[in-house]
DNA sequence: TTGACATGCAACCGTTTGGTTGCATATATA
DNA sequence: TATATATGCAACCAAACGGTTGCATGTCAA
C-alpha cells in the first residue's frame, strides 16, 4: 500500500506524465501513437512514461488489435487525497493559525 | 506558477520528505536536530530535503538564535488540490463509468 | 504472402537525485 | 575567552531518471 502510494507520487512528479494524464482526462481511449503526437519526444520516451503511469495504476490499457488504448484511472489520486492530502487540507486554516501564533510567541521571546 | 507546481510535486515525490512533512504536521516548530533524530540519515541529508521543501514553500522556517524552527505550510498542497487533483477527483465516478463503457464497447467490437 | 503500421524490448548516455564526508560559521554557556 | 552546540556550505559519489537509437514482434490489408 505504501509502496503503491510512493509509485503514485513519483509518477505525478514528472510534468510530461502529468500532461499525459491531462490528455487522457480530456479524452480517453487514445493510442500510444495519438499520445505521442502532442509530445515533443520519441515514442519510446512516451512509452516509458506510460509504463510508470500504468505501474502506479493511474492509467489502464486495453489492447485492440495492434493498438493499445489508454484510459485514465483517477482512483489512486483519490486514495492519496483521502489518506494524505486531505489530512493537510483539513488542517490548513488551523496550521496557518498555529504558524502565526508561533511567530508571535517567537517575537515575544526575542523581544 | 507552473514551475512552483512542479516543485511541489517533486518535493512530495520522496518518501523521506513526506515523512518530514508528517512530523511537522504532528508537531510544528521542530529544529533541524530534532527532525534528524527520527530519520536514519545524516543531518546534511535531512537539510537537503528541508531545502527542497522550503523551495516548494511546503515548509516555513524561523531562526531563533542558533536554532532553526520548522513549520508545515499546507497552502501549496491545497493549491495543487484545487487546480489539479480536484479536477480528477470530481470526475472519478464519471471516469470509471466511461472506462466500463469503453471496455463494453471493446468487447462488442471483438465479438 | 508481403509490406506497412503500431507497439515492445534493450542497450546506451548525460543529468539529476539522494546520500556521504569534511570543514566553516554562528550562537550559547562555563 | 574558551568550548560546546546548531547549523551552513561544498565537494564528491553511486544510483536513478529521462531521454535516445536500433532492432524485434505482432497485426492489418493489398
Amino acid at each position: 500500500m505504501v509502496a503503491d502510494e510512493d509509485k503514485v507520487f513519483k509518477a505525478l512528479a514528472d510534468a510530461s506524465r502529468r500532461q499525459l494524464l491531462d490528455r487522457l482526462y480530456a479524452k480517453g481511449g487514445l493510442t500510444l501513437g495519438e499520445l505521442c503526437e502532442a509530445h515533443d519526444m520519441s515514442r519510446q520516451a512516451v512509452t516509458k512514461h506510460l509504463v510508470l503511469l500504468e505501474a502506479a495504476n493511474l492509467v489502464v490499457t486495453v489492447k485492440r488489435g495492434r493498438e493499445k488504448l489508454h484510459y485514465l484511472n483517477a482512483v489512486p489520486i483519490n486514495e492519496i487525497y483521502m489518506r494524505w492530502i486531505g489530512k493537510f487540507e483539513r488542517q490548513r486554516v488551523q496550521a496557518l493559525f498555529n504558524l502565526k501564533q508561533a511567530l508571535k510567541e517567537n517575537d515575544h521571546e526575542q523581544a
